[in-house]
DNA sequence: CTGAATCCTAAAGGATACTG
DNA sequence: CAGTATCCTTTAGGATTCAG
């Protein structure tokens, strides 16, 4: 095992290495957003603009405060959301892509246009919901 | 290939709802293709073709035997990855994308360029972001 | 060479309750 | 509102060994 692929993002350098000594733009972009919910919150990010937490959590549906919270974090030490506080009484937090996050577009749409044309919408072809 | 409702029914049990009633193809594409190893064996199927074992574990370089196999065999599951045996003596298998795979490719060249584009090989410069 | 089988640890994810 | 704080379960991932 190349000792550098570990987890080196958390020392702040990114260094993602493939076969040989061949840095591999996919593991590294996998690395960053390979997270189960790092993908739908940027693309609401992406869709709504601008969210509250809780505006964000509705928006992600499904996902626990917890979890919301520290996949926030992680995308902010990653410079892809930006978190601001925009009032302290009562507490009031806007996050947002930055333009690194939004610079992501294409490849959360390229994930999201897959989806529509290739897996259906379960309610739309054979199988109703339960 | 009419296969789009038999794969809704190897898909079907996957329902990945996001805000209210709404499914939400981000989070479903996420869910397939969402592991840490999975993109890179995409990529790497759709760059080299066709690949042994071994071939494909040099080729995504740092994966355990174990890992790939318990990969190889989730996206096998998934419809994206096919397997055959060519050869029983001595034992040889070819692994390829299927055409739904296949189909992944703007989805996995999104990744890449993005990380072309947006983070820098660290070996050719130091300051891979803003 | 093809992997499968074990065993293990760390990390991710989730439920619930609570706080300023 | 916007989170924390616990506590817990599940999963991913890895090391090692074994076998056809």
């Amino acid at each position: 095992m190349n000792d550098r692929t570990q987890r080196s993002e958390e020392i702040g350098e990114l260094e993602v290495w493939c076969a040989g000594e061949e840095w591999c733009p996919v593991t590294t972009t996998s690395s960053l957003i390979g997270k189960k919910w790092h993908p739908v919150i940027i693309h609401r990010l992406l869709d709504h603009g601008p969210s509250g937490f809780n505006e964000l959590q509705t928006a992600v549906d499904g996902i626990s405060s917890k979890v919301l919270s520290d996949s926030l974090e992680d995308l902010e030490e990653k410079s892809l959301v930006d978190r601001e506080v925009i009032s302290d009484k009562p507490v009031r937090v806007r996050y947002s892509l930055t333009d690194h996050g939004r610079s992501l577009q294409p490849v959360i749409y390229a994930m999201r246009d897959w989806g529509l044309e290739h897996l259906a919408d379960p309610s739309e072809t054979d199988s109703p919901r339960e």
